[in-house]
DNA sequence: TAGTTTTATTATGTACGACATAATAATTAA
DNA sequence: TTAATTATTATGTCGTACATAATAAAACTA
């Protein structure tokens, strides 16, 4: 007899796994709002008829997930999450493997390239005056790598925050580390020289002038050096 | 007597803070590769001088993060992160708020316009035949909105596929239920049929005999619509 | 002796009970 | 009526105990 079709897959979740599931059910179908307190600690024992040990570690992981924030007394309230500060806290450098870094580097490129229609259809006047005070605070030239940094970090941070667009301004936060870490290692092949090189001034320009398609050239040749970096390396 | 000056901030952090800090820290100077098992929790328990119930959570949150993975008997080993899995379980389109769900939205659009260049890179003549695959298949118009969305996720999946970007394919796969979602519900403004409309094939053609600039504008001509709509609910 | 089965060991998973702690609510005092 | 005190409550931490699964050790069979 074959007994191959006659049973389903075992369900092989823990019961944490599946406190879990039943506690994100909850949450959407209550259509709870921020704000909002869900059940205390030991409610949720009795109703779901587990131990306490497993509910907490169940909200643990909704806590961690940035879905509720557990106040003592009061219990758990349910939170906006926010997304990427979960992620931050695994952004390490140090943990991650070379592949992913050299992949979130190139993430970075392609935002900054992509995002230039965004750009012009948001830029306000100040904008412009504070990119102008930005550039015009840049040495022309300098060795000192940490100070350059700072001004790479200052520039291209106020072209995201002209986006307007929180989360890709808290998602390039959260890559910062790793910008720099690659900018660092030996990751990318030395710096190739290449003959044109649009400045951040040049940017600017572009953007007070310019159009969308210009100032996506423009960006991937301020980034040429970037790219030429990390596709040689391959 | 003047005492603000006397003391730093009090460490609110609780103890699983300072526990899990520790456990990162301790990752990090050691240099642990993947695969590296980590000391057993009874004896971190000692050496921390901390109950289980603590080290656990520590541990847990460590998990969460994608550094270590759990295994009975064997203790825990260190784990490449995959940072966006640890993401995907919060990307719950009904979670999440309407700004939010608009800044991802949006940040599709960046990535799409902003990949050209590593695509040109990249591709090969396969990749086009799959392509031109892809888009053979699809209907010339159809009113199914579910049979749309999905030769949308075929054609667009595969442009993040060319790129080669492993880390980028991640991204955008854990955001498609937020494109999809977005899509169907009411937070951009109803369609606006603009004249000139690049297609898939349109797209397809431009990237076999194109350069990146062209395609760039295709692109940005074939997300006209979206971005109209984006805009537009301003 | 080699290979297989059985048993023992070990570390995580789950459960329960207890007390600490902090935030709030209720009560009392001024 | 307001301020201070006390009581209550839900989370935070701790310890113990046993279940479970994966591995290592031992026993056994061919």
């Amino acid at each position: 007899m074959d007994f191959t079709t006659q049973f389903n897959p075992v369900d092989t979740s823990s019961l944490v796994d599946r406190v879990e599931d039943k506690l994100v059910q909850l949450l959407q179908e209550k259509k709870l709002k921020v704000g909002d307190s869900i059940p205390t600690e030991l409610e949720l024992c009795n109703s779901l008829g587990v131990s306490r040990t497993v509910v907490r570690e169940a909200l643990l992981r909704l806590r961690l997930m940035g879905l509720i924030e557990s106040k003592k007394k009061k219990g758990a309230v349910i939170t906006s999450p926010d997304i990427f500060s979960v992620l931050s806290k695994s952004m390490n450098p140090h943990i991650l493997d070379q592949d992913t870094l050299r992949d979130i580097f190139e993430i970075r490129l392609v935002l900054e390239i992509g995002m230039a229609d965004i750009l012009f259809q948001r830029i306000t006047p100040k904008d412009i005056e504070e990119l102008k005070t930005i550039v015009d605070n840049e040495p022309d030239f300098s060795q000192d790598h940490l100070f350059n940094i700072e001004h790479e970090i200052a520039f291209h941070g106020k072209l995201y925050e002209i986006t307007g667009n929180a989360t890709l301004k808290k998602f390039q936060s959260m890559l910062l580390p790793i910008f720099d870490y690659v900018h660092n290692s030996g990751l990318l092949k030395k710096q190739i020289q290449l003959h044109k090189y649009v400045s951040h001034k040049g940017l600017v320009e572009v953007l007070e002038n310019g159009s969308p398609e210009l100032f996506r050239n423009a960006m991937r040749n301020h980034l040429e050096n970037h790219f030429s970096r990390l596709f040689s390396s391959e």
